[in-house]
DNA sequence: ATTGAACAACTCCTTAAAAAGTTAGTGATG
DNA sequence: CATCACTAACTTTTTAAGGAGTTGTTCAAT
């Protein structure tokens, strides 16, 4: 999806801030946007890519396909490539470390809908 | 700092997937560049605009004072204005809310040290 | 007593970079 | 030839950074 600027100071910074502590990379990856949603989406049962797509209604295909492989690099899901059967399909599952992750983001989920007060 | 266009698709999709779930609108919150870190420097004892621009080596004034502004939208933080005093000076320290924020990222924070592994 | 430099806590404007979205297209299978 | 699971090229929108300028106070020298 184009190559990033090694040398500008918005990398540095960025590097910098991943480097100081691993929650700022874990946040930069969550806020990819429809990333958790995927991951939720996933979880609820939708293992296939047109499924996924049905069920985030205005994901567009390069972003879909985009958040699956960040979520496969990180580890937070499996793709599965069933070429023996008919038809031939890919289906994706949380691995644990994904299902942990979702789990402490209810946590947060909940915070975020009783505690919080977005304004206006 | 500029206006957004509320006609674009960018802009309908996020506050789609913001009405969505609150997790949505905590996370893109979340996911301002040195948001997180100027909350726990305040929380550790910066509590002046000075002293966390120290603190947080790179970062420039305009994105400081950016982000203290949205932390006490959110309610995160409070801005105190000790105008009696001499000399004069403003202070910031965290509401309830804030703390409770802090901790639920601590966890997150252990959870991406331990359990996560992050490509290259 | 007034001038001036220094600092605190910002704001405003411009530019650069990254992220999201749009459109079109590919290769395999049935 | 239609569907699935994508990829690539391009455009638009958003975010971060750079740098100058502002308001108000303190302290020191003239």
């Amino acid at each position: 999806m184009a190559m990033r600027k090694l040398s500008s100071t918005n990398y540095y910074n960025q590097t910098f801030l991943e480097d100081k502590c691993a929650l700022n990379e874990l946040i930069h990856l969550l806020s990819k946007r429809w990333l958790t949603e995927v991951m939720f989406s996933i979880e609820e049962g939708n293992s296939r890519f047109s499924s996924l797509k049905e069920d985030l209604k205005h994901i567009s295909d390069n972003i879909l396909a985009d958040r699956l492989k960040l979520l496969e690099q990180y580890k937070l899901i499996v793709r599965n490539n069933h070429l023996g059967e008919v038809p031939a399909r890919v289906e994706y599952s949380l691995t644990e470390t994904g299902e942990k992750l979702s789990e402490l983001l209810g946590g947060l989920c909940s915070f975020a809908e009783n505690e919080m007060e977005f304004p206006s």
